[in-house]
DNA sequence: TCCTATGTTGTATG
DNA sequence: ACATACAACATAGG
């Protein structure tokens, strides 16, 4: 599920456990889940360890938290959530589901912090020491920041020249955060074709997608921001919005009224209007 | 049975 | 070396 805003909004799923202490740690270590990290490094450093902050950027969650030893050392608990992944905090004393992958328990919150995903695309990372791993120091410049240039995607795009927009949008070293549906409602509101090659837009066509991109990415994040967290599910956007009628037989263009069309771009199942976003 | 799914990565090909 | 395309990963639901 989760793009952009959604992460976010699933990081301040585990605001409940910051300042408390990680008392133990259950791993299920199924498939891939822990193939980014040592497991066992984890398993040894995390018990007794206290949760201090945590930060969401592309769609990469960090949790922060401070080692038992005299040290103090500082840990770097990495979560992505794949396709199905969920973080949730659960009453301490119930039993593991079948999709855990990663428990906290924090007796003094009588409480635990669960990583689950049933499809198990997802990834945890782990990092012990004082300086940002490579896997959250080396993300790129967040698209709601000055580092997102229009300069910056110019090059970009000339370098992708033949690729299809749909396929660069998704390319998470420019456009950080930015997924299947949020691709879609970038190039529909800035009135693109998803299959338009990169290396063919005009000057004022690329300040379009990148002025869309930013203003996509804001109102995300401001309309989960005033979600709870504790709710089954983010905020949906208004019926303004292509996201409310990309899935839906036979779906309409919340602008020009006339039929949405459906295709396979850049590999993924990708939703434009037809009417709005033309190819020549 | 076959198809789909809001993601990333490894591999093949140009 | 770089850009591009696509299978693979793993599971559930229509």
């Amino acid at each position: 599920m989760p793009e952009l805003a959604e992460v976010e909004y699933m990081r301040r799923r585990w605001n409940p456990g910051l300042g408390h202490v990680v008392a133990t740690v259950r791993l299920h270590a199924r498939a891939g889940v822990f193939k980014a990290c040592d497991a066992t490094e984890l398993a040894s450093w995390l018990p007794g360890a206290r949760l201090e902050s945590s930060a969401a950027a592309a769609k990469q969650m960090v949790f922060r938290l401070i080692a038992a030893d005299a040290a103090r050392t500082p840990l770097w608990l990495g979560v992505h959530l794949g396709m199905t992944g969920e973080l949730t905090v659960r009453p301490a004393g119930l039993t593991d589901q079948k999709a855990d992958h990663l428990i906290l328990d924090q007796p003094g919150a009588r409480q635990s912090l669960v990583f689950s995903d049933f499809r198990m695309f997802g990834r945890v990372q782990f990092h012990v020491g004082p300086d940002a791993p490579e896997w959250w120091a080396g993300i790129a410049p967040a698209v709601t920041s000055s580092g997102f240039t229009v300069e910056a995607v110019t090059e970009f795009l000339r370098r992708r020249a033949r690729a299809p927009l749909k396929a660069v949008l998704l390319m998470q070293e420019r456009f950080p955060g930015v997924g299947n549906w949020m691709a879609d409602e970038i190039l529909w509101r800035a009135a693109l074709h998803p299959a338009r090659r990169c290396g063919e837009l005009s000057a004022v066509e690329i300040k379009k997608l990148h002025r869309e991109t930013v203003w996509v990415a804001e109102q995300a994040l401001r309309l989960i921001g005033e979600g709870d967290t504790a709710a089954e599910r983010w905020p949906d956007p208004p019926a303004s919005w292509l996201f409310q009628h990309r899935w839906e037989e036979g779906g309409k263009c919340p602008r020009t009224k006339k039929p949405l069309e459906r295709a396979t771009i850049g590999g993924r199942t990708t939703c434009w209007s037809p009417a709005r976003q033309k190819l020549a």
